[in-house]
DNA sequence: TCATAAGCACAA
DNA sequence: TGTGCTTATGAT
């Protein structure tokens, strides 16, 4: 019997498929299709065709169209997709959307646009063009035409629509609408040029790496800034490139710099395609078509460029695996490195992690020789990794967050005629607003969180819900004019440091300050070029760019993170400490950095000042161990949010049921999210924890689709996060 | 009494 | 998720 019904998976929040009869056409598996959905039509993907429905048939509607010929996703992909749909208990649907681009999604075609094109027609061949000497360029089109077509945008380059319109009235030339053959000669084209010569460690990882490129092979290259992780990249690539086998490399989203960018291109002479936030859908779309037919060698992305599709992919890269932006922190929430190890070993190919400050995951990967270690200690050149050291602030007197003895170091560096960084990780001009008579502190009364001040908006601002409104005058509960600032923002600390410092210019880099990419570029572009000798800001500033003519840089609370409720706070903190410490100053002027703490003594802090990254990590994965916390254990959030903090305690308890029986799974909570409030929610959650990664998959596996048909589950907003990495 | 807002079920 | 139906609120 012929299948006459497709299985459809639309993108709405049901973990079901939906049945569909087939037209006349045959859909492929992985192919879209337009179908009805209640009053709108949907695009679906196709994910298995049958005889026989569990649906009557009378109930069953008709695909109304067959969207693709060639499939958009290909088995392999779809295997992947299903794996991830499942193991981030997402439903399928909504991952099959989030893995393609929004043109894609809506239903425009996969295939290469035809494009316009000129030719001479059959009267225009046997008319010479010496006819048309009365117009030298119609005679000059003709005889281009005569010798060989042209596409319509290159012929508008050198002769205008109405010489063109002309010759097609005089029906001498005709258009036609091709689709461009497609020709992936770029890997006959390669021209490598050669790159300094490697180091005895870069040697060994490009070596280690090479040797296994036919097969899975995970590899953590752990190397020091400046070590020349990107040369190392770059020569193991080379010989898949010769095999016209693609890449694909994965960066943080603020990592992707021209710079990086061009050292792939120049190096090889091939097309490299960009995937970053800041591409129009047609771009987007533009990069997925070529690096599907394999017209591209290289794709550089960002997170969801791990569902690029490619012809022949031959190896992944993960550049600064550590980053926290390669975990999606809403909808479906994939961590991209993770799936860049699951589809190399799908498609068994190499997998290539790099960092300077590996996580502890991949770094206890590594240890356990589930992946290939390499580590780069040498730095190229003699440049040095800045000092650094702590700043007791305890009993100090401090000055826009800043201790006198800092302020001093400061004058030091800027007299020298040096750079000088301080990072502060609060926006704004200050965390709160308070009533000097009264006591009382401004609220966004949505998340019970104090509103931040904002001078340059002229606003107060919540942080956690985006909530604005105007700078009140007078007090809300005593009327009195007396409303003080609390605490120290960067705005704030831009305008001290401008009084502390009139002789000097500075510069403040946070998301509020940072429009559109190429201004940031440019901002640090500016920077580099010494126009500012201050530069103020967030974590923002930190990632992936260098500051050769900074010599000295301040953190001013390192407290905040060491005595964190997330786990991983102090983590992240010596990972941006270490990042910072490797980009600032140059060979000639190695920089200082200076961490302003009340807990000098505090273990971590010691331990990585003393021993750096490598040593501070290795003990925090010891102190992982004993706590059985990631990556020795396994865990998965389940978030409820709701109007009352009850309804959703309430909702996970019922929840929580479904695992008690759940072999090798303990359950806590629930317990209130860190950020308890947000939006006028109330939100709670529930942490499932297993030292063993089956066990737990295997009771979300059993206990969330029970969760899902309980009635109570559609009351109330609610979603799973497996691997979470915030705990807000 | 009508009009708008909020809550809710459901799609094949 | 988006839609349309139902119910609650509230202003006139």
């Amino acid at each position: 019997m012929a299948c006459t019904i497709a299985d459809v998976a639309i993108g709405v929040p049901k973990r079901t498929l939906f049945d569909y009869l087939i037209a006349d056409t045959v859909p492929e598996i992985g192919a879209r299709v337009l179908v009805p959905f209640g009053r709108r039509k949907l695009v679906g993907i196709v994910l298995g065709l049958k005889e026989q429905s569990n649906w009557p048939v009378d109930k069953l509607k008709p695909i109304e169209q067959v969207l693709d010929q060639q499939p958009v996703f290909s088995p392999a992909m779809l295997t992947m997709l299903k794996w991830a749909s499942q193991y981030y208990q997402h439903p399928i649907g909504d991952v099959l959307q989030s893995a393609l681009p929004v043109l894609l999604r809506n239903g425009k075609s996969s295939q290469m646009p035809a494009i316009l094109i000129w030719q001479c027609s059959e009267s225009g061949q046997q008319t010479d063009e010496a006819e048309l000497k009365r117009s030298p360029k119609q005679q000059q089109l003709l005889l281009l035409l005569k010798q060989q077509p042209m596409p319509d945008s290159e012929l508008k380059q050198q002769f205008s629509s109405a010489i063109i319109n002309a010759l097609h009235k005089k029906a001498l030339i005709e258009q036609q609408h091709i689709i461009p053959e497609l020709e992936n000669y770029w890997h006959h084209q390669l021209q490598i040029s050669s790159g300094p010569n490697p180091g005895i460690e870069q040697s060994l990882a490009i070596t280690g790496i090479t040797s296994h490129l036919d097969r899975f092979h995970p590899v953590l290259l752990e190397g020091v800034t400046g070590s020349g992780k990107t040369e190392v990249y770059l020569q193991a690539i080379e010989p898949l490139l010769k095999q016209a086998k693609q890449v694909l490399i994965l960066v943080p989203e603020i990592g992707l710099t021209p710079q990086t960018v061009q050292r792939f291109k120049t190096r090889f002479n091939a097309p490299v395609g960009l995937l970053h936030s800041n591409l129009t859908d047609n771009e987007r779309l533009a990069v997925w078509r070529q690096a599907k037919e394999g017209q591209l060698a290289i794709v550089i992305g960002t997170r969801s460029a791990i569902f690029t599709p490619f012809k022949q992919l031959g190896m992944i890269i993960v550049d600064e695996e550590h980053d926290n932006s390669y975990k999606q922190q809403d909808g479906f929430r994939y961590h991209g490195r993770d799936l860049a190890a699951v589809r190399a070993r799908q498609q068994n190919i190499p997998l290539l992690l790099g960092s300077a400050t590996p996580s502890l995951e991949s770094l206890h990967n590594a240890l356990s020789n589930k992946y290939q270690h390499f580590q780069l200690q040498q730095r190229a050149g003699v440049a040095q990794i800045a000092r650094q050291q702590v700043f007791d602030i305890k009993n100090q007197p401090l000055q826009f967050g800043i201790a006198k003895g800092m302020q001093d170091r400061m004058a030091a560096h800027l007299q020298q005629g040096n750079q000088v960084m301080v990072f502060i990780n609060r926006r704004g001009f200050a965390p709160s607003l308070l009533c000097h008579h009264c006591g009382y502190v401004e609220m966004c009364h949505r998340c019970d969180k104090s509103y931040t001040l904002h001078k340059g908006l002229n606003k107060l601002q919540c942080h956690h819900c985006g909530d604005a409104k105007h700078i009140p005058q007078h007090c809300h509960d005593c009327q009195s004019p007396q409303l003080i600032s609390m605490g120290v923002g960067t705005e704030q600390l831009e305008q001290g440091l401008n009084q502390l410092f009139p002789a000097y210019k500075s510069i403040r880099i946070d998301s509020d300050n940072i429009r559109s990419k190429s201004r940031f570029h440019q901002m640090l572009e500016d920077i580099n070029q010494g126009e500012y000798q201050i530069l103020i800001g967030t974590q923002i500033l930190a990632k992936g760019h260098h500051f050769p003519k900074v010599t000295l840089v301040l953190i001013v609370d390192v407290d905040g993170a060491l005595f964190s409720m997330d786990f991983r706070a102090a983590e992240n903190l010596s990972q941006l400490i270490t990042q910072v410490a490797g980009r600032a100053g140059r060979a000639e002027q190695p920089g200082e950095m200076w961490l302003q703490s009340h807990h000098p003594e505090h273990p971590l802090l010691q331990d990585l000042l003393n021993n750096g990254y490598g040593h501070f990590a290795r003990y925090a994965l010891q102190e992982r161990k004993l706590a059985q916390l990631p990556p020795f254990s396994f865990q998965a959030l389940v978030r409820a949010e709701a109007n009352s903090a009850n309804k959703a305690h309430q909702f996970l308890q019922l929840a929580q049921q479904y695992f008690i029986d759940a072999n090798e799974v303990i359950s806590m909570g629930p317990f209130p999210a860190l950020m308890e409030k947000r939006q006028g929610r109330y939100r709670m959650q529930l942490l499932l924890q297993s030292p063993n990664r089956a066990s737990l998959q295997k009771a979300l596996f059993n206990a969330i689709p029970q969760i899902e048909n309980r009635p109570e589950s559609s009351q109330i907003r609610w979603s799973v996060d497996v691997d979470p990495q915030d705990f807000t």
